[in-house]
DNA sequence: GAAAGACTAGACCGATCGGTCTAACAATGC
DNA sequence: GCATTGTTAGACCGATCGGTCTAGTCTTTC
């Protein structure tokens, strides 16, 4: 027996890889009900305020799918430069599985969407999370609390920005070479 | 005599405003054309391929603005975080008289619309042309090629990363946090 | 002044858009 | 078996979409 995910999965997961691939505005209902094969009184049943509930959703799950890649990446790493690098490198290797124009969704809510201040919410809470669950392993990595919160940060707003440029020219190993432009930056 | 900007130059401009709060598939012709004060028929005469060349021709306007702050940072800058601070701090002086809302075009067309390489393309040479801008000044400032290109792909990666993360959160400091970021990076 | 080219103007078009809504089916509890 | 709740199903709707196209005006050249 195959294992089927629930309809209200399904939608989340066919509007996560379309929204990526197209941006909010850019895809239409009728192709996530596609590819979902879910028709679209389920959909409006599941998210009543419809495609914006969708994307929320969208956000949220592709959040948590980043935070378990950072927990792979940082539960046995010795310290936090080691943790990034794994990350960098699971990324990379993930963005060379998909289509590497695939954007994420939550960098997408951010520049579009009729709703604009709740998608602004939604993708700020996204990267909180994000920055959240780094933050706590640069503590248990031994970094104070301030110090731990800024290193995530920076580790969160490079990597987006190496993940834009790795996109815009194709490239997996801009993602990859993230940890030695933080930590091994050229000298002033 | 008022000055009255060309038409094509209004549709550029227009639609760079429109696109950075809205997106490229957010935003209608209708839209722009009304803002830009233009008929339908001149969008078609100087844009022959419609939406997707005014939102290429936006994108390399958008490039050139970002460049000529990068020239206004760096001309008298003695050394090179003196000039990604003066940018950063004109940058977000921009970011406080512009809706913070706003994105960059050119990251806009990362995400969407219908004819995507092209996009992607055209998102790729708007970002080689700001790297190459602020390589060169690096360059001036006495860096070899290879350093000066890398540090101009770090400051950019990381300015677009903090630009994302300002927007998300409504704070300018973000972008003002850049220089120590990437410059006074936390040791392991 | 006429011709040609550049440019403006806006009606029209088929397609797609997201949301609404009624009907039907499925699951659960009594 | 019936009632209630949860869920699926898809037709319908008005609005918007970007592009096409004809007609008109303006500018330049001969």
């Amino acid at each position: 027996m195959t294992e089927e995910l629930p309809t209200r999965d399904r939608l989340i997961q066919a509007a996560t890889r379309l929204f990526r691939q197209r941006g909010y505005d850019g895809t239409g209902l009728t192709e996530i009900l596609t590819e979902a094969g879910v028709p679209k009184g389920s959909l409006y049943h599941h998210f009543p305020d419809g495609k914006a509930d969708l994307a929320c959703a969208a956000a949220d799950w592709t959040a948590s799918e980043i935070i378990r890649v950072i927990d792979d990446s940082f539960r046995t790493a010795p310290d936090w430069r080691h943790g990034v690098t794994t990350f960098c490198y699971k990324m990379a290797k993930l963005f060379d599985i998909l289509d590497s124009a695939d954007a994420c969704p939550i960098f997408g809510l951010l520049f579009e969407g009729p709703d604009h201040d709740r998608f602004r919410t939604q993708a700020e809470r996204s990267f909180d999370r994000i920055i959240a669950a780094a933050a706590r392993y640069g503590q248990a990595l031994g970094m104070a609390p301030d110090t731990a919160q800024d290193a995530a940060e920076t580790f969160i707003i490079g990597f987006q920005g190496c993940w834009t440029l790795a996109r815009t020219r194709r490239k997996s190993d801009i993602l990859r070479s993230l940890p030695s432009r933080l930590y091994g930056a050229p000298s002033q």
